[in-house]
DNA sequence: CTGAAAGCGCTTACAG
DNA sequence: CTGAAAGCGCTTACAG
């Protein structure tokens, strides 16, 4: 109701001028430092705002506080639903607690993480939130420099960092039960070529129960590919042909698994009843359309608050902590 | 290599006293103002530059400027495909031409997408790319200031403004070809409660299209729900509650269709031979896991580089332009 | 309870 | 080819 067509927005003076008091009685006042002021200058000051149409403008303040509001969370990737996930939730803990989230897609990619690390460090970011991240040359400076960082997924490539995430060796280990408990003795594992921690650890995992029970013979396909799809269907594509379908297939994520599903269709194989897909993230799309996969259910959802907690101890000082979230089976 | 442990960062002057030169000079090289400067001085710079450490503070820069690089996309639910396509392909676009962009998730919510209007207006972004908007005060007022924005999907609920999206009549109407022409008569239809325009226009289109076909009654039903999933469903169940189970049902979006499967599924009914489901949207993942539905395809990866162009437009006063994408079958 | 003043880091006409 | 200076909008010790 009050603002001009491209008009100069107004500022502290403007307001100062309109209330006739000074700009740090304003500025006092905007930032809700109320009780030292009389009842009767914030009501002008707070008519003159209104007035003028004013709205703080975030670059003077960030220059003389030096910080910012801003969050920066750099993810690979952001069609794949679980950093889509991720996203939802740490931006709605950092709004809560005040802050306004920038999000940058990495594409997995270390020359497009240290661009945005360093776009974010001139926007002058209170915090960073890696989701997923590649070692890179600016990313080993920020480390260095003690950069407040908490890394999501993946742990910190170099030293030490506040950490969130699954035990993905137990969440493989879990993946061998579900196949175990339903009695299929054969069964391989489908996962991308030159993984991250994350694979490995889900690998290992499985392996390591399978072979605690029993099994000897853990037959693998690794595939590259431009996504965890077209992973998967390689991998499986793989192994079919080297091993014929197996009775189940532990799939390292549940695109993955999506993959192997798209060739088992193909190839007139029934799923699961002629070859069982296990996979892990518990895609809540799973439950709608695609009811053969089980999978290791990780409620990425609930990332976003731990996320920010760990944010706010290394903003305090109190160290690197970590958060091994919980999973479960669905 | 260069940096300090938790010191105060280099500024300009930081630089400048390191190089022996002033800071204006200092100033003018890094914005690349390189015509006029003695190429020993640049290099002087240059070294300095390495030596302390210096990266930019956009604080400073957006202060005195008055305009920032940052451009907002403010957008309902990260988790929808749909909007992880767009974002994605905008991002890129957009750091393509030197911008960074900050995504905002308004969760639909005029309340949510006020805050961040205000927000972003806060952190002088220097354009608002609105995805599927909704009405609300503070756009309002954005639209009358004439604050640099682009509509996506859904046109501007106030005034004219630029805007990107696709045909969605017609994109109706070919999902009723898609029926027609498999020999399909008696249709359904399957949609949220209280849509947007996009939903009214695709049922528009496609009945529109049904009757010029010569059939007179299509039965509809109209859910709520906290996603289109659970529209899908409930709407999937009213219909055949009244309807039985129809030859055909046309679903305003694939996540609609993917609610819709699941009742099928769940009570009995083959798809597609049974009840043929058509969609709009064309998701990706239809290929890998959703054999059985067709789809309107739309190259929602294909919108940012329009968006971009369509913003530089309204920077430069060109005007309110129109970018009516490409659909295709799938 | 309120204000004058310094200064955050940067850009940019202007003078030389 | 280079520099001194003003000023963008804000916060904050300090003085009163």
């Amino acid at each position: 109701m009050t603002s001009k067509q491209r008009s100069a927005p107004a500022s502290l003076a403007t307001v100062a001028a309109a209330a006739g008091v000074s700009i740090a009685t304003v500025s006092r006042i905007v930032n809700g430092e109320t009780r030292r002021a009389s009842a009767e200058t914030i009501e002008r000051v707070r008519k003159a705002i209104a007035v003028v149409g004013y709205h703080p403008n975030h670059a003077g303040r960030t220059l003389r506080r030096r910080e910012s509001r801003l969050v920066a969370m750099l993810a690979p990737n952001l069609d794949n639903p679980v950093m889509a996930a991720i996203a939802a939730s740490t931006e709605a803990a950092l709004r809560a607690a005040g802050y306004v989230m920038i999000l940058c897609d990495t594409h997995d990619r270390p020359d497009l993480q240290d661009e945005y690390l360093n776009a974010m460090r001139s926007q002058v970011v209170r915090g960073y939130i890696m989701v997923a991240s590649v070692p890179s040359a600016v990313l080993k400076d920020f480390v260095a420099d003690g950069a407040p960082m908490v890394f999501v997924n993946r742990r910190p490539p170099f030293g030490r960092g506040a950490f969130v995430g699954i035990d993905n060796i137990k969440a493989g280990a879990e993946a061998a039960d579900m196949l175990w408990s339903a009695g299929l003795r054969r069964c391989g594992v489908l996962a991308p070529a030159q993984g991250s921690s994350v694979t490995r650890d889900r690998l290992k995992g499985f392996c390591n129960r399978m072979r605690a029970l029993g099994v000897t013979e853990i037959p693998k396909a690794e595939a590259a590919g431009r996504s965890h799809l077209e992973i998967g269907y390689e991998a499986a594509r793989q192994l079919a042909a080297r091993d014929g379908w197996l009775e189940g297939l532990m799939c390292v994520s549940d695109q993955i698994a999506y993959g192997a599903y798209r060739l088992a269709r193909e190839s007139g194989i029934l799923v699961p009843e002629r070859c069982r897909l296990v996979g892990i993230d518990g895609n809540p799309l799973n439950r709608w359309i695609a009811p053969w996969l089980r999978s290791i259910e990780v409620k990425y959802e609930d990332f976003g608050q731990p996320i920010v907690e760990l944010l706010d101890h290394v903003w305090h000082g109190r160290g690197h902590a970590e958060r091994i979230m919980p999973h479960g089976e669905a």
